[in-house]
DNA sequence: GGCAGTTTGAAACGAACGTTTGAATAGTGC
DNA sequence: GCACTATTCAAACGTTCGTTTCAAACTGCC
């Protein structure tokens, strides 16, 4: 029933990383959760930093495993066609919806790992990129096949603004509270609303021919109306 | 052509905070770039955590307040009618973005309050909900009016993740180098990028005839081939 | 049972943190 | 010029951090 001391440490990491931030997070608060000497956290991983490496290597090399075995799948059964946007979409983010739909410590790291995409610690953005290469080769390659007519750098900026709004969807009712009351409860609810706007925001016209941001869009401030 | 020390203070806790987080970010540093001695911040701001609500205030209240006046503005335009929902867009996340196309410090500010909405920290997200409370009110009654036929929770989600492509659109290049190299020096076009993106997303048909998340999607991973 | 190697335990380390102190300095009204 | 307030400064405060130390406890093997 007990994991060992190494396994207890990274799951209770992991947990407290979420709640509060990896430099808020002392190894304190790691220990005493996870029932394990102070000292083991530099016996079993060398140093605090090398424990928060090991946290996101431990899921984010199956979860982006798993990514690369799905669009091969897809890649096969298309027989050199190019995929369909949608599938791709699916392929990539389903995989990470369905892991934090998978365990309560899976949807802790998925909020872990949305959060960091944009964390200002330069290692830990370091190793991102590192353990993100192969996959987003593969996935770059497979959108600008499925939409030659998109410009690379437009689909980018949107691949970048889908990653954005997964973040928010997978973090959750904590962020949603500002929106008011909701319910986070079912993950295919939120994969289906997910992959219903990802899709309609990633086919969405061409930016090119908006209008520009209006100059001056305030003439006076009007007295507040009560909400 | 010097501010005085306490401005000195909040500008350069504000790009210390983008840059390191708030935990990470001494008082030693903050100080240091603001070339004023280690208890001015005690001195004017009482404590850090004081310094780091007032960083916020000073921008947030501004943002929100010119929110609500270019809602007040196209209300009394459209006297009474529904706005159009690229309107409520426009005028939501324009705001936004035109604030960090202003001056560096606006852009610093909007990374940090990009990443602040799933910030872990308790008191930093009270305070954020307690600023919002009135856009929120208005923007939502808004929305809701201009929408009669989207049900409330599945805009509220759509809110949500239009926030989150926000603010990775705001955090910009630094988190996109994942992806490769881009240019995120152009703020006009980031605007238009983003609001097609976010319009497209919010005006998606309904996700309730998605099929569900599929059980198994791998059988047996494949060799990887090389990117 | 005794002896390697591995893991745990309690205690302490120096460093850095946010905060406080009290004296020195700058600025203001009279 | 003087009293008074506001601000700056160097130094120190107690606390907590990540890390280290070294002895005790446990493990598998002959």
């Amino acid at each position: 029933m007990e994991a060992d001391t190494r396994s207890r440490i990274l799951d209770a990491a992991e947990i407290l990383f979420v709640e509060h931030g990896f430099d808020a997070t002392t190894l304190r608060m790691i220990t005493a959760g996870a029932q394990a000497n102070l000292a083991a956290v530099n016996y079993h991983f060398g140093s605090k930093e090398a424990l928060v490496e090991e946290v996101f290597r431990r899921r984010l090399t199956w979860l982006n495993e798993q990514r690369l075995a799905v669009l091969d799948a897809l890649e096969a059964e298309a027989a050199g066609a190019p995929l369909k946007p949608r599938q791709i979409v699916e392929s990539f983010f389903g995989v990470a919806i369905r892991m934090a739909a998978a365990s309560p410590g899976g949807r802790t790291f998925m909020r872990l790992l949305g959060r960091t995409y944009t964390e200002p610690s330069e290692f830990v953005r370091n190793f991102l990129a590192e353990e993100y290469a192969a996959v987003v080769a593969r996935y770059k390659a497979a959108f600008f096949k499925a939409l030659p007519d998109v410009p690379q750098e437009e689909f980018l900026w949107r691949f970048h603004f889908m990653m954005g709004a997964m973040s928010y969807a997978i973090s959750g009712a904590d962020a949603l509270r500002i929106l008011g009351p909701i319910d986070d409860s079912d993950p295919e609810a939120l994969y289906a609303r997910l992959m219903s706007f990802l899709i309609g925001g990633l086919r969405a016209p061409l930016p090119e021919l908006l209008p520009r941001i209006q100059a001056k869009p305030v003439r006076k401030p009007r007295a507040r109306r009560a909400a």
